[in-house]
DNA sequence: CGCGTTTGACCCGCGC
DNA sequence: GCGCGGGTCAAACGCG
């Protein structure tokens, strides 16, 4: 109880082996970044520059199967497909709904977490944040099929980069996604082509396609460094700027239609969306 | 009995 | 240094 949190509040997760920093060796998936509890803080003595990826999704309640509330509680995670287990909740000052704090238990040690709480701008919608770090294997599925987080890194992850810009490469990379309708051409090659550097590889969502998002969803994605950046560029002032984007239906629409090309270039992604 | 949820306590970073 | 707020832990509890 005393040594609970001595050295990191993670200490029971850390003895997963497969999630140790000391096993990691780097050769690990999940290497060198522990799952430092501030998913984005710098308060971890190991020192890494993996970057930790943020996916905002707005869902509206009313397409979230699952979703159930007890008054203003949230008693059930969206569906999702993924296995959470839930660790906390927490009330959030300024807004009147709490947060939920979601764990995978779909894997043993995954580090990927998300956090559940109804949008304070429109208690309709439902914002949830999603965090992994990059090219961790993504959540095994309900259906034993595991994602491939082949991700393409918005931001130098051996770079420091600025907030600004943090802010541009978002801007670019929702730009990238209102505009991949009209960009046909595969961007498979996403490591030796700088050109795709800004656009998504729909791969990298593979683990969210699942989403019961129907009409009127938002994802967000941002890049977090453990180290030298301080927060997602999506910070929570920010959120508001990016709310209006939950009433751009073609931005789901667009969004839904890449990953389909995407699962029709990777056959073997297919099955990690099947229901 | 195993797994998931609830909830109070605790830790930590940050701002003042 | 202190207080606040966010994030997490873990015991207790519920449910199938």
């Amino acid at each position: 109880m005393n040594n609970r949190f001595k050295n990191h509040q993670f200490a029971g997760e850390l003895e997963d082996s497969e999630y140790s920093p000391e096993n990691s060796g780097g050769d690990s998936p999940c290497s060198a970044v522990s799952p430092d509890t501030k998913i984005a803080s710098t308060s971890s003595s190991k020192k890494s520059r993996r970057a930790i990826q943020k996916k905002v999704v707005s869902v509206p309640i009313k397409d979230v199967d699952g979703f159930r509330l007890k008054g203003d509680q949230i008693s059930a995670p969206p569906s999702d497909s993924w296995a959470w287990r839930k660790y906390g909740q927490k009330p959030i000052k300024g807004s009147p709904y709490p947060r939920g704090y979601y764990r995978c238990s779909s894997s043993k040690g995954c580090p990927a977490r998300k956090q559940v709480e109804r949008s304070k701008l429109d208690s309709k919608m439902l914002m949830v944040t999603y965090y992994c770090e990059h090219n961790h294997p993504w959540p095994v599925s309900r259906n034993n099929h595991r994602t491939t987080a082949t991700t393409t890194t918005t931001t130098n992850a051996g770079t420091p980069v600025s907030d600004e810009e943090e802010e541009e490469n978002e801007e670019v990379k929702l730009k990238s996604i209102n505009t991949l309708s009209d960009n046909n051409n595969n961007n498979n090659n996403n490591n030796n082509n700088n050109n795709n550097e800004m656009i998504p590889d729909y791969s990298e969502f593979g683990w969210l396609s699942d989403f019961e998002c129907t009409t009127n969803c938002t994802m967000l994605e941002s890049p977090i460094l453990t180290e030298e950046i301080e927060m997602a560029t999506i910070g929570e002032e920010d959120e508001p700027l990016f709310a209006d984007l939950g009433e751009l239906p073609e931005c789901s629409a667009v969004f839904r239609r890449g990953m389909a090309e995407q699962r029709r270039r990777q056959p073997s992604l297919a099955t990690i969306v099947e229901t």
